[in-house]
DNA sequence: GGAGAAATTGAATCATCGTTCAAATTAACC
DNA sequence: GGTTAATTTGAACGATGATTCAATTTCTCC
């Protein structure tokens, strides 16, 4: 009876099953509190997207303040990883924001829509909330930078890289609210779209 | 003893006065949904912005979702009368856009920060749902008409309006999350500063 | 195919608000 | 200044929804 904790002493296949699981209810979780926000959505309405028992929520995660937590601990390192290949694969600033806003959009629109900046912090417990306000703020950072970058060396306009950075991530998070899987945008289009849209407001009119 | 209805046999004084209180707590509901969400204030919290008993409010509100519809209520009507500003003074599409969006962005830093299309819509009754879906449609639809309208000029790229607009909403309506009065953002420039990214990204490049 | 673990369930508990209401306080106005 | 209406309050109620737990069902694996 190993609900929630000591993954240590299962079988691989059993783990593995798990760890499925637990993906699973992420999944529907993410989804719920993208369309209704955390507050409003009930384990049981969670559960019933499984067709099971809220309670059989509790064997997987100790409670929803986890489930929450792990909605974020998971798309955080998603964007995180995108954000590292942007660095890594382009030089320039513009092919680097575009790049992360591009995968960003994606991790938004996939199975796992995640919205880890959008989704409520404050309802995280103390803890949880300094983990993930530390990681939301190095990838703010981190944009910030780029876009400092690119300002100082004349390849994009001379904006406020906070406000910037702020009107990209309210763009993309405000995704979570409008987008349906079932409905007619095409996810990659829509990445790109995104980049073509919010790099292109950066950038000079006449390059140097 | 008129709590919440008939407000005709006030005296001028009286009605004036409960006007402004109705305000005072509009404002106080605003700052609180907009930084913790609608479910996770209590009535509680915003009355005690008030320095008052949560049940004062139901002197003036029937009901803890009546508040947050007159929130809508109120910041849709500034919104809109803002696009029909846009509307008779402006003729291009760009000139339009940009005073929507400067207008808007006022609208979220100002004292009655409202987020007329952030705030949770599900949370509405039927009835009021029904009202605010159908305003909001047709401040979406404007704001898509006139980029649609500057696409076919040739004076906006060639850009999917809906996409645009929600770029344009969501990087709008982020504000609510992070934009705080005290903080070190001057509220006017914020406006042009959004007005000049989100409509520059839209521009083309070399006007033809 | 059977023993044991894992997964799920249903019933019960508990806490948190939203809401009601009669009583108390405060303001309006003649 | 006193009467009436407006406003606020404190205590109590009720609904919702998270959580607990013992019992049951369903897997795993020999």
């Amino acid at each position: 009876m190993p609900p929630t904790e000591s993954t240590a002493t299962l079988s691989p296949h059993i783990r593995e099953k798990r760890r499925r699981r637990r993906v699973e209810i992420l999944h529907a979780a993410l989804r719920a509190f993208g369309e209704k926000g955390y507050h409003a959505t009930t384990l049981d309405h969670i559960a019933e997207q499984l067709g099971v028992r809220k309670t059989a929520l509790y064997h997987y995660f100790p409670d929803k303040e986890s489930i929450l937590y792990a909605c974020h601990h998971e798309s955080l390192a998603e964007v995180r990883r995108h954000l590292k290949e942007a660095q890594e694969q382009h030089t320039t600033a513009s092919d680097r924001l575009r790049h992360v806003i591009r995968e960003h959009v994606r991790v938004m629109t996939d199975t796992l829509q995640g919205s880890p900046l959008a989704f409520e912090v404050p309802a995280l417990s103390p803890e949880h909330q300094r983990k993930v306000v530390a990681a939301r703020d190095r990838y703010e950072r981190a944009l910030r930078s780029i876009i400092a970058e690119g300002v100082r060396d004349g390849e994009l306009r001379s904006v406020d890289p906070k406000v910037a950075v702020f009107v990209i991530l309210g763009a993309i998070n405000w995704i979570a609210r409008w987008y349906r899987p079932e409905g007619s945008f095409d996810a990659r289009e829509l990445g790109t779209e995104f980049a073509d849209y919010l790099v292109g407001g950066l950038t000079c009119r006449q390059p140097q």
